[in-house]
DNA sequence: TAATACCGCTACTAATATTGTAGCATCGCT
DNA sequence: AGCGATGCTACAATATTAGTAGCGGTATTA
């Protein structure tokens, strides 16, 4: 899969519209989660791995590819860490953890 | 491919946790897309299909029924529309359009 | 120096998801 | 009855993801 670059044709938009990209980024299995878990601190690629419950192999180093690409992610000799703009980019999705828990008790309450 | 129903399995994750549940279907292609584009004003199905550039009928009703049953889209008379907690779900995540464009600004820069 | 144990990562197949096209059933209008 | 628009389904082709095995490298220990 090609990666998503702004200004670039997206899978599903052909506008080169900076939100597209991401949109198609972030619609990847795994995208927001390999930030999210990244966000909880540095991480090797087997350990980034477990912390993924098991991600595939395959999977996780195209995922890897595609973030340090789009300067989100980047390897050190110490492990993966996220960039400048991955912490920016988290910090704007983080309330998405604690809002996600009202959304489950609001779908339990329409359930009931 | 089954609903992410915070509570229970999901892609990727056996927790249970309402943020993986919320992250698979997020990870969803799409499923972004159609909460941004109803954000800018109800539509009908076909409206739907074109502000989506075009995406093909069988997807877009899946995601529909998705977004549907988890209560962030509903439909109406007059078309589909976010409920209280899809416009929720889209304040939170709107500062993505203005970040993506600082974001492409520093990829580019950085390519240079 | 050889055995052990990690590491990042690739290769490959099977399973699953998405795309793209055609078209059905229903509605309101003339 | 005939037309045009709608919501949506069916199905085959294609693309993505999951899952497993294991290679080549480096550090550690015996």
């Amino acid at each position: 899969m090609s990666i998503p670059m702004p200004g670039a044709q997206v899978r599903g938009s052909k506008t080169g519209k900076p939100i597209m990209a991401l949109l198609d980024l972030l619609g990847r299995t795994w995208a927001l989660g390999i930030v999210w878990q990244l966000s909880q601190g540095n991480a090797t690629f087997r350990e980034l791995q477990q912390r993924c419950e098991q991600i595939s192999p395959s999977l996780l180093n195209t995922r890897l590819k595609e973030l340090k690409m789009l300067a989100l992610v980047e390897s050190t000799p110490s492990g993966y860490e996220l960039t400048a703009s991955g912490r920016e980019l988290f910090s704007i999705v983080s309330p998405l953890g604690e809002w996600s828990r009202h959304w489950a008790d609001q779908i339990k309450k329409d359930n009931v």
